[in-house]
DNA sequence: AGAACTGTAACCCATTGCGTTACGGATTAC
DNA sequence: GTAATCCGTAACGCAATGGGTTACAGTTCT
């Protein structure tokens, strides 16, 4: 389990993409097939990736879908684990 | 890109799972603390994986919430490949 | 027959992804 | 100094989804 809270996905974006390219996130959103909000909501950590953007922005960037899907996944993760210890489950195997 | 539609999670679950154990739907959402109605919805591919629901299935299985999580991106992103060229994105970079 | 297990429909609730519209702040151009 | 951009974000609405409870029908086992 990491021990250190991950990045939100959408720093990710901007840092490797956004950034980069010098597109700035008007331009970005357009070229996505998105509004600007959604894709602000998720630069900015208040939205995840769903599995229609991460197909999104593989076409935009070049990159692999899994690979963005993965970042949530880790990201999601991270944020559940936090909470292991409220959820009261008992062991069915060992 | 996967070829083939992978399984649904809920699959998985039945067969590395509970069918192995011999442990019955009913007694599977006990230990996990869900309705029985949840755990059936995941069993029959009629709902997801959480990432909470990830956790649980790690606590009560001893398995890794990760590999979970995993496969349930897995099929949610083959779904949203199989929608790509409904998807109008243009390319932002080589 | 009776008990246990399962799928599932009908509701309710909270969250979340996405859209549009609109506003205020910051930056740049003229 | 004024106008144009760009950006974050609040306020709505809509649809989908995870989860809970209750309830009914169909199996299977005792």
């Amino acid at each position: 389990m990491r021990m250190h809270n991950p990045p939100h996905p959408g720093e990710i974006i901007k840092r490797l993409c956004l950034d980069p390219l010098g597109v700035s996130v008007t331009e970005a959103a357009q070229a996505l097939g998105v509004s600007r909000k959604t894709l602000s909501a998720i630069l900015n950590g208040r939205a995840g990736i769903s599995p229609e953007m991460a197909v999104r922005l593989s076409m935009a960037f070049g990159t692999s879908a899994e690979s963005w899907l993965n970042h949530q996944t880790q990201y999601d993760l991270w944020h559940a684990e936090q909470r292991r210890k409220q959820l009261r489950v008992s062991k069915l195997a060992v």
